[in-house]
DNA sequence: AGTCTAGGTGTACGGCATACACTTGTCAAG
DNA sequence: CTTGACAAGTGTATGCCGTACACCTAGACT
């Protein structure tokens, strides 16, 4: 073989790349990939830069220059997480849509058991997260319901069924109003169901004082939406056999 | 003043006292509630052994002479946490006192906004979150419910609305269905109706295998009751004016 | 050829939980 | 009054952790 055309160091990659092809480089991917299959495997307590580092054949450091810091870290991984979660169903009413969204994203979480308490302890949402909202959002308005309704709904469903903050907009805690309508509009560009809601919010607010919504309020709502439920499954359970297999849609 | 009868130690313990009183001894109640209030003011990420030690103007290592680990200390703060909901108020209906009860309980969570957190990370109960359960199962069973409704029921507000592990029974994982009885009878002395839900669970077991009892039904029963809820919620928007306050008890 | 830059390295610091060996204060029994 | 045992608090040390900072190195572009 003729290497003359080639530079010692191209020879020397070559080698490298059949060899021993252990020089992959680095990325932002590869790192929340091995992150995530880490936590999977070791437990979210033991997930620690230094063995992530090692797992990767690469020094702690190195890390440093994919990802700012382990905050940023846990929130990629929580981006993988959503990334999982199964686009909408076309074609069918929003509730059997709904349905299955939740249902696949639950399958994502127990795939990653430690990923909610790891969404519940982040204080604000990426990107990633805001465009999983925002698609559920527009299923419910797509089906039907109204802002007002689909605001309850979203609280209800997030702090429940997935652990999503409910302290999206409060971030705006100490923040005049004026600039609060300018940071919606801004929103609204990317996120125009998201932004809906929030702007809804903001008006309407007579008994509360600058807050985005009625936290207590959406407990409430929620907790009797349940109750409710509970009430009237024990009436049945009077009239009909007593293995009350619901008769829902599947 | 006579001393004469009092040793050189007493009246140096004395003199302690009187100009400086800071020799109180630590107990496990003063370490628990120094470190409720310290996640209180400085967050729960901010919580260390040294930092409570210094708190209490203590050596950190004294500190495990009260509590065992860091751990056990969480779960002691969690007591503390519970401990602070009010105990069931008696001669009303099971859903107006389950629901003051539960608000109670959320008051309680927002005085310490680490605690759902926290409480999500457990793995294992404490007597004092077992005792909190107890009641609160006691409560539906008193209204009518079933011990099956009644099982469904605090698997739904048990994991959305307060967080508690939906794992309780678990901890049986590997263990074989005899041992299983026994522990089921052992903890029926403490807990009648935890164990009457459990000893349910263990039997009906037909398409489940071993585990106490099918978390995706569980899931799927909250998930259904909520989305009939908001589709009745959603027929009923068009029928009356939009601002749909709800009817309910309070 | 020279410079720039992105990616990887090495060292170091302060904070963490906690093991282990110790002192000290308290009090009951001899 | 002494003794000695036991509970409570101390001091020191180890091995983790996240990450700041200075450095190197290889390829890309001028």
């Amino acid at each position: 073989m003729d290497f003359s055309g080639l530079s010692q160091g191209k020879v020397v990659q070559m080698a490298q790349q059949i060899e021993a092809p252990r020089r992959v480089p680095l990325s932002r991917g590869r790192v929340l990939r091995a992150a995530v299959a880490l936590a999977d495997d070791a437990g979210i307590e033991s997930l620690s830069m230094r063995k992530l580092a090692e797992e990767l054949g690469v020094v702690p450091m190195a890390l440093y220059k994919h990802v700012t810091n382990k905050e940023e870290l846990l929130d990629g991984m929580i981006d993988v997480v959503v990334g999982e979660i199964d686009p909408p169903v076309r074609g069918t009413d929003w509730k059997t849509a709904v349905r299955q969204r939740i249902l696949s994203a639950r399958r994502a979480l127990l795939r990653h058991p430690w990923a909610s308490r790891v969404i519940e302890s982040r204080t604000s949402a990426t990107p990633v997260v805001l465009d999983y909202m925002e698609s559920m959002i527009e299923m419910f308005r797509a089906g039907g319901l109204s802002i007002n309704l689909t605001h309850h709904v979203m609280h209800t469903i997030g702090s429940r069924l997935l652990g999503f903050t409910q302290e999206l907009f409060d971030d705006s805690q100490s923040v005049d109003p004026e600039m609060r309508v300018v940071m919606i509009r801004e929103m609204g560009r990317k996120y125009p169901y998201i932004a809906e809601i929030a702007s809804a919010a903001s008006h309407e607010g007579d008994s509360v004082v600058g807050q985005g919504c009625d936290d207590q309020f959406e407990f409430e709502f929620a907790l009797d939406l349940l109750l409710d439920g509970f009430e009237s499954l024990r009436r049945q359970e009077g009239t009909s056999g007593h293995h009350q297999r619901r008769q829902e849609n599947c």
